[in-house]
DNA sequence: ATGAAAGCGCTAACAG
DNA sequence: CTGTTAGCGCTTTCAT
């Protein structure tokens, strides 16, 4: 059935179009240095016979082996974007890819060993989850670059977005819609939580809302947002603008508050982070922070590229800023009179756990 | 900075342990013929100068690759699942798996292009959109399985979950809980719309409920429930229970449901397809029909390594059952007094779209 | 138990 | 323009 049989080699090219291997090497890989009659003749044998170049064995050859390694998490949607734009990132260089994916079952370690094996020349990591001494150690074997994680290791290149930035551009649209009493539910332990708190009150500082800064634990998870949410409607008054961790905790906040009758964004407005797929679903439609994946891809293989060829590096480290993605969950708030009175209406449904 | 010197070989494990090449390899692989006492100087050696096999080198001298080469599609939350239990299956077998993700930016021919450079030995297609033909053009250069999709060509392997049986569970569930009233709204074109709009029509004649077959136009979108949502609500009577093509058609449904003041399960039961991630939030909890990534995965590899070993194969096409998951977005139909006067209340929130 | 030698499929100098 | 000669890092006979 299928064909077991030997895949044709170089030599049989060669032999076939009657020419050296070398030559043939030369007319396969379009260099010059052949004659055009003989490039045609290789060319047509390449393709009689089904040849395709084994790239171990070339990249074996060349010593080098012009293969970056990529880990990332199966689980994790903007992950998804971010190996879109790296293989796009990748083909100007000529560079190859090797993906190596963190799943339940497989663990970072796992990934990276397999990407060691394969000699790549440099690695990068998106949103690592190992120790960073871990990393480290990579870092002086090989070009590392972490993306989407704050690491101070000097021997490792980061590649993130500014948090606190992301969080203050939150707060500066609900402020221009004309909210002032903004809640933050945050995410609970975790670098990156901290780093969006205290962005979160940093930003209401500057708007002179010290006295408005309230916030509520939540978690990484659309179920903490919606146990959130029961604190969310038990203020009094109720926040005009929540702020959450992340689009699926902004997103179980969100069913949790329709669900109990509140409209969003008429009584209050709600607004994600990550611009994550959920939050594009059309009948979610939510308002959130998106980092800009191809941008961060570009960068992180160019500084991958950068320390290969030797090239002097001035910052190790690359902050990008995020940016507003205005969907359909935040407006201006509600009037006042219509705020002492909000609009709650028990909806027969199944509640909310 | 990233230290740029020449990776060890194994020429300098052996020299530091002082044998030969060809020593050492066994030595490092564990292989039995060499001495204790020798092994544990190679093995020393190989760590203190933090010596790595390459892959590559290694599958080029023994000629073949123990390589999987595996497509999938890095937007497909499914086929995250499929990975992680690939990688579980492969593990046992010792083959290595060249992952080679299919993006928006990165068609499936470059995917596939990509593994046949690695010379895997077969190939793994998750979900593969290349038309059949494609398809059987490899098949005849090796053993391929695809996976989750329906093909005829006698060349490939086919490992997928019958649709018409999914569907069917989903009925019988429903009907089960004494709904009568079951539409369908459908995923348009293509051939796994087809097959489960027939599976559908199939279970409700066969409960004779042939007179209640309705098929409402939908789509593989969550806008496309949300579209759907409206003529369902138009309905009258309005049906008891909806079953979608897939769970982001439910959930776009669902949300329109709620926000029209519809209550599920208690005024509409909904059931999705596929146990998607979406499926399983807890603030959706939606009832679906699941297929067992584990299962399909340990059977793809199988059937691969069954082919690679050259041993007979009698069913090119395994196909196998889904299963019903039952979470809360189903329950008994309300009661008729109810239905003529269902609880639809007008709820303040933006509109669907 | 150990080592020498011959490739795997390819590229990279070199000579003609 | 073309062919010859060496390897890349490893495994694998086959002697010793």
């Amino acid at each position: 059935m299928a064909g077991q049989r030997r895949r044709p080699t170089l030599e049989d090219v060669a032999a076939r179009a009657g020419v050296s291997r070398s030559l043939a090497s030369i007319a396969i890989r379009g260099e010059s240095g052949v004659s055009e009659p003989t490039r045609e003749r290789v060319l047509r044998a390449a393709d009689e016979i089904g040849y395709r170049p084994d790239t171990r064995a070339r990249l074996l050859a060349q010593g080098r082996a012009k293969l970056l390694g990529v880990t990332f998490n199966v689980q994790h949607a903007f992950h998804a974007e971010l190996i879109d734009a790296i293989y796009a990132a990748a083909e100007p260089a000529a560079y190859d890819i090797a993906l190596s994916a963190v799943t339940p079952g497989r663990d970072e370690s796992r990934a990276l060993e397999a990407l060691l094996g394969y000699r790549c020349e440099a690695l990068v990591l998106l949103g690592p989850d190992s120790p960073e001494s871990r990393l480290a150690e990579l870092g002086r074997r090989l070009p590392v670059v972490v993306v989407g994680r704050e690491v101070s290791d000097p021997s490792l290149d980061v590649v993130r977005t500014a948090d606190d930035v992301g969080m203050r551009l939150a707060v500066d649209h609900l402020v221009s819609l004309g909210h002032r009493d903004i809640v933050h539910i945050d995410g609970g332990r975790g670098h990156k939580a901290a780093a969006r708190r205290r962005g979160y009150r940093t930003a209401m500082r500057r708007h002179g809302l010290t006295d408005q800064v309230r916030v509520i634990p939540g978690g990484q998870t659309g179920e903490s947002g919606a146990v959130a949410a029961r604190v969310v409607l038990a203020e009094r008054p109720m926040p005009t603008a929540v702020l959450a961790y992340d689009d699926d905790c902004a997103c179980g906040l969100l069913d949790a508050l329709i669900r109990s009758g509140v409209s969003v964004p008429d009584d209050v407005s709600v607004v994600g982070y990550d611009d994550s797929r959920i939050s594009r679903l059309p009948y979610v439609s939510l308002t959130t922070i998106g980092q800009d994946a191809r941008q961060m891809a570009s960068l992180a293989l160019n500084r991958a590229h950068t320390r290969l060829v030797g090239d002097e590096v001035t910052e190790r480290e690359i902050v990008l800023s995020p940016h507003l993605v205005e969907r359909d969950t935040t407006a201006r708030p509600p009037v006042d009179s219509d705020r002492q009175q909000p609009h709650l209406q028990a909806v027969r449904s199944r509640a909310v756990r």
